[in-house]
DNA sequence: ACAAAAGTGTCCATTTTTTTGACAGTTTTT
DNA sequence: AAAAACTGTCAAAAAAATGGACACTTTTGT
């Protein structure tokens, strides 16, 4: 099974934020938790963190989101290449929309689904490293069309739709 | 005889379900269903399944077939050496333009023809073999970069290391 | 709310690739 | 051994990619 790393879980609801830890114990190597957003970028200092689970109200009485979207913020700010993921008990299409544009990488409501969660945590972080180039892409299909055809130049070329030439070069070019 | 393996279908009309099953059980070792699509990836991860038979919608009073693409999608990201077979009640060309151009590999009406159906599932099975166009492979491939740039064209050009002008006409292209 | 930054659609001229077609020589098939 | 298929290679024509540019729209940061 592929290793997950560390996840860091911010809500201020600790009932929540012990379901939570469980959820997730299985999937990743170290689950965070704070109850407060408030030492958020300090924990980040001193703790590497490989993604951020961040509930988006922390006002009492106030449940409009502002609060998760400032401090989403601010992790964008100090910390872009950790990915943030929101959740919120409110289904709330245009927050979903904010947050994402302000680079949160999915949106979840509670209550939630356990496996969707996970799916959705491995997901973004499955997304993290970069794709391939289509250059590399090309040849990795390339090698395999001509271990198909054993070699045949003719028939790997047709296989893939372009000209015998044309793959003749591509497999000069591309070693 | 040949061995096609498992097949999976999913419909959430029992009577359906039924009737496929008896229709497939002559050709495939294992024929698994599901009601529901919900739990199609969790199936995916424990099963292994060499075919999927898709009904398009699940939304009572929706019959769009959205429902059905979204699930096509899901699939071709988690799963993509999966064939998907479509099928819907609606002989509707755009939908299944629509499913095609997203990876499903036929697209089937009903009420289907049994034979017709086993033919073309068979059909599918056997042309796994085949390996895909350079075209198509970049096709995946660039579309894959754009859903993981939210559809910026600039970064994924970028991460593609193409230019964004050639990336603009791909798309295009490539519709 | 506003300015700055980033991204988009589009055009152009130049450089690179791809395609077509051809041909002599080699390998495989029957 | 003859026929058929494949290879390496060349050249001209067609198509595609690139870098630069510009006005315009969207997103971001404060």
């Amino acid at each position: 099974m592929q290793n997950y790393g560390t996840i860091l879980v911010v809500d201020d609801n600790e009932a929540i934020l012990t379901a939570l830890k469980y959820c997730l114990a299985g999937t990743f190597e170290r689950v965070l938790t704070l109850t407060s957003p408030d030492r958020l970028l300090a924990q980040l200092e001193q703790e590497e963190v490989n993604i951020i689970l961040l509930d988006m109200n922390f006002t009492l009485g106030v449940n409009n989101g502002q609060d998760g979207l400032v401090w989403l913020q601010a992790i964008r700010k100090h910390h872009p290449e950790i990915p943030v993921v929101l959740i919120t008990a409110y289904a709330d299409v245009s927050l979903a929309v904010r947050g994402l544009k302000r680079g949160a990488s999915d949106f979840i409501t509670k209550p939630w689904d356990n496996d969707e969660l996970v799916r959705k945590l491995k997901d973004v972080l499955d997304a993290a490293d970069d794709l391939a180039t289509l250059d590399e892409v090309e040849a990795e299909h390339i090698r395999r069309a001509l271990d198909r055809c054993h070699g045949n130049l003719t028939k790997a070329a047709e296989m893939l739709g372009i000209s015998r030439q044309t793959l003749y070069n591509k497999m000069k070019h591309l070693q």
